[in-house]
This record gives structure tokens, C-alpha cells and sequence, in this order.
DNA sequence: CGACTCCTTGACAGCGTTCAACAGTAGTGG
DNA sequence: CCACTACTGTTGAACGCTGTCAAGGAGTCG
């Protein structure tokens, strides 16, 4: 249906987050189910979001369908922190997701008057935003299918801390339209590494990943040019 | 050589660029020889630069030398405005260029201090950054090669606001590593074009574009999807 | 049980890359 | 001025990675 579904918004836990530097805020909380469009590109960007619970995929839409997840989202990150007009994505829960929502315009009229702490946090948030989505495309436009899908498990070993069994939220297709791939070639790099004994995929959906080997996986998840070491323009 | 060659930084003309809401900064001019380094990936990010002559690169590299380009910046355009400690890409002059050069301190010092014109500047600005940054993610994850030398082409035309002749300051290679394609295939795209009717490639060295046809050219480089019309996804 | 979704695997095709040849241009030094 | 070299761009041919299409198994839910 992808309609807002929300809890109860009068019942408004005092949570102040690290974000207003001290300044408590009122957050509501909200429960999406499966699916759920949290919101539209487009639309007003009245809230800002913090996951409590579950996982969020922000995405653009070409007019004939082709998708590209722009970043996935897990319990502690917060989005919707776009510092234009309106959205720029569409947000949708992976998964049931419970939320905690804050008023936009009481966070940045705290920034407007001065308040450094906040201010400065505001500005990391988006700078980790920045720094990600640029990262994103040396991805897509630089990275074979199997260094795409390896730089995706390494990134969510390393924001699920490193668990000792890796469950995914998304299915192939979320995995795919995030790297640019379909789900056949994510299906076949996973098979790749399994196949090298890099990791194990098991679970109902096959969507529990355990890893064997972090550094094999490292080796085929790329990194960035060193300065020290100028790069070899290989053609 | 690649080494910064500026002219005398002494010589600061005062220019009240509107990013600052009417208070006065001071800028120095500074002038890069085609192909000559600005700054580096993980410098310290001490000025901000606008462009007043020329056109700038800002690149990412992998360790075996693939390069993905993020931006071209044309006279007018303002960077290096990252957020965080260091600047995340490296930044060298397309041609000889001229720049105007601040220091961030000030900038955002006047940011901290609650001057919400210049504060409100520099938010639009990052806004912008993020807006680009986010587009070529789809490009990049999603579009063919016809679809991205298009769109590419089109965003040239808007930002030199649609000249008799486009004289593009970038060669082949610029191109391919800013649409994630190689120079034979950008080469190819334009030929395919061509031959359509809906430009021309002239000049000494190729780098001259005519549009005969933008609506010919927009009906290649695809736009988002609406909210209206919803997509129906294809496979 | 039946319908549906999700995932894997195989066969094949195609788009873009790779490799190569060639032409035009710019820069350099005799 | 001209030869020489390096760089840039176009085009062709072949290859290969990834997409497309298809089949089948496993899990979920009513």
C-alpha cells in the first residue's frame, strides 16, 4: 500500500541525542512496516529520521523503472538530513522499521542561532553523507561486479561490527540496484567468494553471511591510490 | 611537474562574492597551468575556490590506476567546500586556469557565529554538491553509454548556457573517467550522434560541439521518473 | 495445498572493453 | 622551416564481462 503508517505521534519520548550537543529534543517515534514509504522524492523535508530498529534503502527512480539505491541505512544512522527544498530520494523500510522522527525546522533554528555544538554536528552528518555517496561512485563507475559486491560486505561487516554471522536485510535486487549490478551477477559473486572459502552463506533466505576470510575478502574490495606510491596508469 | 605554481598571492583583490551576504572577504588570485595539481586527495582543505578562468578536475584514483571523476568545475564555480578535515578528492586544472582563493577560516567563522546569509550560502552550496553527486550516482549505476556522453552532453550545454558552439576544455579520456565509460566508447557515443544529425564535431582537435537537435539529445539522456506517473519496473 | 517470492544456476547474447591501426595536431629542437 | 616525437581522436575487430532469459528449488503464507 505504501502509505505512512504510524504509531500513535502524541506519545514523545525525550531522547537527546549526541546530535543538539546537550540540547534535549523531542523525537516521536514511528513504526513503518516491510516495504513502507517513509517519503517521497520530492516531498517537503519536514523530519529529520533516526533508526532505532530495522533498515531503510533511500533510492532514485529512472522513468522506465531502472532503480538506484543511493545508501542503505541501519539502527543508529540517521537520514532525511537533506539541506535543500525537498527529498532527493525516496525512502522505503527494508524491513519493519521503528524510527525516531524530529522536527527539521526546531534542529536548524538551533543551528541559525549560533549553536556550535549542534551546528558542527550537523555538518559531520552531512559530510559523512558527502564522503560516502563519493565513494559511491568510484564504485559504480570504476569497479568490476565482483569488487562491487565484496566493497558492499566488507561496508556492512564493518557497520554491523564485525558479527560473527552477517544477516542481511535486503534482498538480491536491493544488493544489486545499490551496486549497479543485476541480481544474477550478485548471486554469482557471492557464489565466487563462497567458492574460494572466503565466506559461508547460509540462513532461510541465504541471506546470513559468515565470513571465513576478511582479509581475502579486502583483497578483492579495492582501495584508494596512496599518495606515497603514485599510481601506474595501467593503460 | 605538477607542482603548485601561483602567481604572487600578495596582490588580493576585494571581492564581495554573494556566498557571504554583502560582507566583505578577501581573495587571492591565484593561476594553474593546464594539468597542474590544486590540491590533493587528504590535504588539509585550507582555501575554497572559485573559478574565474579555465576548468578544473576533481578525481578519485584506485591503487591500479582507474580514475573516477567526480566534478568538472567551469568559471563561476565554487570548491573545495568539504566539510570535513581534508579534502576527499584531488583537483587539477583541465587548462591553464585562474582562480580566486579564500581562506576557510574566515568563511566559517562567520558561519559559527551565526551569520545566517552566509551560513544559508554555504548550506545551498554543499546542497548543490550533494544534488550532483547523487545524479551521477544514477548515471553512473544505471544508464548506458549513449545515455551518459547525453546527459553529459546536456550538462555541458546548460552550465555554458547553450553556445552557438560548445568548446569543450576536457579531452576523450576526462570524459570517459567522469562517465565511468573508456575514451573509445565516448568516441563512439559521439559518432552514433553525429550521425543521428543531432551535433557536429569540429575544431582542431574534435573538442568543438554544434547541437543541431537538443530535443534530440534530451530524448537520450533520460530524466527521473514522476511521482504521477509511477514506473512500472520493466524486467 | 497452491500461489507467491526469493535465490541459484545455466545458456546465450550484447554492450562495452581491449587491442590495434591510422590520421591529425601540437610541441620541440635542429 | 621542417623533421621528429608525443599526444589526441576515430574506427575496426575480437574478446569477455555482465545482462537477459529461462528453469528449478526452497521458503513463506493464506
Amino acid at each position: 500500500m505504501l502509505i505512512r503508517v504510524g504509531s500513535n505521534p502524541t506519545n514523545r519520548p525525550r531522547c537527546a541525542l549526541d546530535l543538539f550537543g546537550g540540547q534535549e529534543s523531542f523525537w516521536s517515534e514511528f513504526k513503518y512496516p516491510q516495504s513502507a514509504e517513509i517519503f517521497g522524492e520530492a516531498e517537503p523535508a519536514d523530519y529529520i529520521y533516526q533508526i532505532r530498529k530495522g533498515a531503510v534503502r533511500t533510492y532514485k527512480v529512472l522513468s522506465d523503472g531502472r532503480r538506484q539505491i543511493g545508501a542503505f541505512h541501519l539502527p543508529g544512522d540517521i537520514f532525511g538530513t537533506e539541506n535543500g527544498e525537498g527529498h532527493r530520494f525516496t525512502a522505503e523500510a527494508v524491513v519493519d522499521t521503528t524510527v525516531w522522527i524530529a522536527k527539521r525546522r526546531s534542529l536548524f533554528a538551533g543551528l541559525a542561532k549560533g549553536d556550535t555544538p549542534a551546528a558542527n554536528n550537523v555538518r559531520r552528518l552531512v559530510a559523512r553523507t558527502l564522503e560516502h555517496v563519493e565513494n559511491h561512485l568510484l564504485l559504480l563507475g570504476r569497479q568490476t561486479a565482483l569488487e562491487r559486491v565484496a566493497a558492499f560486505l566488507a561496508e556492512m561487516d564493518r557497520r554491523l561490527e564485525q558479527p560473527a554471522v552477517m544477516a542481511l536485510p535486503m534482498v538480491r535486487r536491493d544488493i544489486a540496484d545499490y551496486l549497479g549490478l543485476t541480481l544474477e551477477t550478485v548471486s554469482r559473486a557471492l557464489s565466487t567468494l563462497r567458492d574460494q572459502g572466503i565466506l559461508s552463506v547460509t540462513g532461510p533466505m541465504q541471506r546470513e553471511i559468515v565470513l571465513h576470510d576478511r582479509s581475502g575478502l579486502a583483497r578483492h574490495a579495492l582501495s584508494l591510490a596512496t599518495r606515497a606510491e603514485p599510481a601506474e596508469r595501467v593503460q
